[in-house]
DNA sequence: CTGAAAGCGCTTACAG
DNA sequence: CTGAAAGCGCTTACAG
């Protein structure tokens, strides 16, 4: 069953196959009878345009790509939801790539999308990314791009960001607002533009309130995982004694945390306050349950397809282009692993 | 910066394009000379072949589609993991749909990218759909296609599953074993070949153990969430006061269910023994840990697209297709939501 | 060893 | 209102 083409219709109806691509898209100077004789018979034969050549011909594909660190992983699998819906309203598919955390493999993917001539680009960039010269080149090829979540400050594109900085701030008030006086901090990587801000947000709530930051409670994480916050917590408890507050870049890390708390029975929030940023699904399930900062994965993955969407059109009408930030608003939610605000 | 084609080389070199072309795909009829010289002018001027040229000629696209009930989700997250590494192996990129568990977006998922005339088809059923219409379409067309988890027992193509009734009788089994004697399950809707499947499972364990099978111990789900292992947590308790055991057909919904007995301090394992199914990552940090089946959902995503990519290549060089299926082993993750075996 | 030609299936500016 | 023609960028069977 080999799909119908234009040529087959036009045979069938004894006219040109111009005639027919026309009045199929409705173009106004083709006649009403024509028309509606070819797109009965095109419905008939259950005509599909060939992508393909349609492809070869508009230079667009009405796909994109989407690059990340890690699929599996519940923040990026929110947004990866919010791109394919926003995507699918407006006729476009979705390709996910992966870049675990690699710039090596993050720039080979950008190579893979530019080969493939996908209409734009979506990435949210690795941790080890600190050179950005495979996104000047997808900017150079005239290809729309927006970065998300994990962005590169000094590239110029639309972005959709998170305060990260601000976020880190109303999590670290809230540990002093309830009561904490000593607060750790297990930070993400050094290059990441969100492990620098929620280390800033951090720092600045603490000299606010008159605590003084302390470089020895900065714990670092390299990979974001369970394991890391067992181990972090570990040597929190072995290095400081008077610790009462933690800060935790990442749900996961924090949960992982958690775990070595409750396994050396120390009680949180009573000896130990915990806070996350992210609000993966988990934190609400865990005992205790983990107070943390809600970042709205759906939300961005919706915008960022938005904003790239509004770049693709822009260049095709050959409008000027104007890069957009849109910074989404976070919030605390408060569960068992603070103490209540006195 | 427009990308170089083989007309732009031709022209610098004073040949004929064919001569480019098969110089660059090393034809043997092509003077050495001429290769090299055609193959140094290409990298200099970065040359990649027009992906959507190429498309049209050659009737490949080299990506693939996938669609699955939902992308938030922790096994189907980790099958797109191994689907899309696999898939970067062979050159082959990967487009995600999702049908959210609907029958009339599945099949508006399959058009669209059957109009996009990918290269194969991998999926996993909605638990809405009881008819295989659109799947009967794929094979007219003759694109590849590949079922995986959530299968149609009816349809004849290529499988990759693991055996969801040894799974559950295990799982109950282990009940079993460490002495429950009435033992409830928190099973999925009717439709999914595997909500039956780890249904029969279980009552196959307890006629086989001489208990005997009661249907008022049988709960449904209709979305696999949280909250309805909470709800039918509650119902299970008002309902019956001598039941010490529960089987339930995904982590997500057991995760629920020990909740809403934690918060009732009905003591796990010692009251009421759990078993999850799908070993979710939250299963192995929640208190008490859930005892699961592994379910391996990279390893399936990898074997998915190894199939489809069997299937592919037998078509075009049109081979005789033999549809395969392949039972990835699971195993019981034995934690502390159930007694130790005495 | 090289190149002219046909063709993949469509779109669109142009002529009539 | 209709159609011939050019062209998107490539591949490949065929001629020389």
């Amino acid at each position: 069953m080999k799909p119908t083409t234009l040529s087959q219709i036009a045979e069938l109806l004894n006219i040109s196959i111009s005639t027919v691509s026309k009045a199929l898209k409705d173009y106004p100077d083709v006649s009403k009878r024509t028309k509606l004789l070819v797109k009965e018979t095109a419905a008939t034969l259950n005509y599909k345009p060939n992508a393909f050549a349609v492809n070869l011909r508009t230079k667009e594909s009405k796909t994109i790509g989407i690059i990340i660190p890690e699929v599996v992983h519940h923040f990026f699998s929110s947004v990866i939801k919010g791109i394919i819906a926003q995507a699918e309203k407006k006729g476009y598919l979705v390709i996910i790539l992966q870049s675990n955390e690699s710039y090596k493999l993050e720039k080979k993917q950008i190579e893979l999308l530019l080969d493939k001539h996908i209409d734009g680009i979506l990435i949210s960039l690795a941790n080890e990314t600190a050179d950005f010269q495979h996104l000047y080149e997808v900017m150079a090829r005239e290809t729309p791009l927006v970065m998300f979540d994990k962005i590169a400050k000094l590239v110029n594109c639309s972005k959709v960001i998170i305060n990260d900085r601000n976020a880190a701030y109303e999590a670290t008030k809230h540990l002093i607002d309830t009561g904490c006086k000593r607060i750790a901090h297990f930070r993400g990587p050094l290059l990441p533009q969100n492990s620098i801000d929620r280390f800033l947000g951090y720092k600045k709530a603490l000299t606010d309130h008159n605590i003084p930051y302390d470089s020895s409670l900065i714990y670092f994480c390299n990979n974001m995982s369970f394991e890391e916050g067992v181990q972090n917590a570990k040597k929190l408890l072995d290095d400081h004694t008077d610790v009462d507050g933690v800060f935790i870049n990442t749900d996961l890390v924090a949960v992982g945390a958690i775990s070595e708390f409750n396994r050396q029975n120390i009680k949180i929030p009573e000896e130990i306050s915990v806070v996350g940023f992210s609000n993966w699904f988990m934190s609400s399930v865990i005992s205790p349950t983990l107070t943390t900062i809600d970042q709205p994965g759906y939300l961005m993955g919706k915008n960022a397809f938005k904003l790239l969407y509004k770049e693709i059109r822009q260049r095709k009408e050959n409008n000027i282009i104007i890069f957009k930030q849109i910074e989404l608003p976070t919030k605390l939610i408060k569960r068992s692993s603070t103490r209540d605000i006195i």
